[in-house]
DNA sequence: TCAATAGTGTCTGTCAGACACTATCAC
DNA sequence: GTGATAGTGTCTGACAGACACTATTGA
């Protein structure tokens, strides 16, 4: 087939094009990653080994490897991948954040994900030219603003995803990524409520998730001790990464 | 204060830094502008003037002006402006999408804004340089697909965005934005049974708005016919731009 | 009077939360 | 048996949706 007058016209539009050209912003990856440890809602945060910010705690994240990354997603992931090891988490874009004074290095932009692991699964990257990073509690049940003051505008993008965390807990099945692969309900609950900050009924409870349909009863399964034995679940296959809102009654 | 070590090393970084040296995606801001015309949601098109995809239709959108635009926000805002003349819609940020070949001059990321207007306040801009503007009816109720093919992405982004708003009507007043500043209820359950497809009860569509406590009954203004006269409500003030869920029973 | 739409009242099935109950283990 | 936690059953108040009713205008 020919090309047409037209193609061709865009096609040397395109060879003269220069991204360099034009006056643009920095964009960036910035991850918000949540666990539990201990009993209480953590956040990973890591030293800065470069400017700006050098030698403060930040939210992880970094450039769009434009060669590598295919998406956003794969960048967020990569990301995530080099801080934790953790290979398939969940993981849902939260919100863009940019203006011309977040950075001092210019016009600057970023894609910020929120991502739910299991913290027995991690293992943090340390030495070796890795920034430090560490697990940081956000202070148990009643538990407002984090304590540290983070570099570029990390703690207000911090306080927006737990916002994002807290509401959605209301009425989905989110937690269940919080925990290792097999858990009991006990558990579970115990999540929802380190997260929500109150306790939650236990027959309710119990009815909703359910209903939900989003756990695998594995059978045989159990969790032992000086008590009744208590049933294991897994969350159920193909439901990782996706969206859903099992406990919406829509 | 002296300038210690360390602040003189980042500003010595800062200087030396240029963005021209990295090899960074396009970053730009698009719109998916919705209105209610002829008892239809219709959304906001452009005709591309430009390459790439000259000539196909697309979302209104552009790229952000780092010497005028002091956020995101702000970009999206102007950008509103000059397609529509609007001022202060509903605006809020839908997602982010980027990938490396989502547009054909290079890896491509944007922030996809959502915005809610009455089609009373606009007036399109046309001619002189501006691109053609239309609205486009997206079909009644059961109102699949939009038909059109957009360019780049933006049909699968058109797709995502009226999902969100179907979603998010079911709990929250967004559709108050798509009326003028004066409505009756009458008017305001009309809005919400387009978007949602299927009809609503009178009784208790009332129940719940009075009880979400949004709207504010205008004393003295009413819509007059043959039969009997219906008071009018505005949004409460204040409310614009803003996220909050009055419906939500949480 | 009628036609038309605004606006209210009542009933009922559903369901979430409160709370008490039973079950099953280690010791 | 006891202590501890798992898991279930029952009741009740709140409330959303169905539907019938009343209200108020123009013609």
């Amino acid at each position: 087939m020919a090309v047409s007058k037209k193609d061709s016209e865009e096609q040397e539009f395109l060879r003269q094009y220069n991204i360099h050209d034009y006056d643009i912003p920095l964009t960036s990856v910035d991850l918000v990653i949540f666990t539990i440890r201990d009993n209480l809602l953590q956040v990973l945060l890591v030293k800065r080994g470069d400017h700006p910010y050098k030698g403060k705690w930040a939210l992880p994240g970094g450039f769009i490897d434009v060669q590598r990354d295919t998406n956003l997603d794969a960048t967020a992931l990569r990301k995530l991948r080099e801080k934790t090891g953790v290979e398939a988490p969940y993981l849902e874009q939260l919100q863009g954040f940019g203006s011309k004074d977040r950075d001092p290095r210019g016009w600057s932009s970023t894609f910020v994900y929120f991502a739910l692991i299991s913290s027995e699964t991690v293992e943090l990257r340390h030495g070796a030219g890795a920034d430090e990073a560490v697990w940081y509690p956000l202070e148990g049940q009643n538990a407002q603003k984090p304590v540290v003051k983070l570099a570029f505008d990390h703690s207000a993008i911090l306080e927006l995803a737990l916002q994002r965390l807290r509401s959605k807990v209301e009425y989905t099945s989110l937690p269940a990524y919080l925990l290792p692969a097999e858990f009991t309900l006990s558990e579970l609950q115990q999540v929802y409520e380190i997260i929500l900050g109150r306790p939650l009924d236990k027959s309710s409870f119990r009815k909703r998730i359910k209903e939900g349909d989003f756990l695998d009863e594995l059978p045989g399964r159990q969790r032992l001790g000086s008590n009744r034995p208590a049933q294991l679940f897994a969350v159920r296959a193909g439901l990782a990464s996706a969206s859903f809102n099992p406990l919406s009654r829509a």
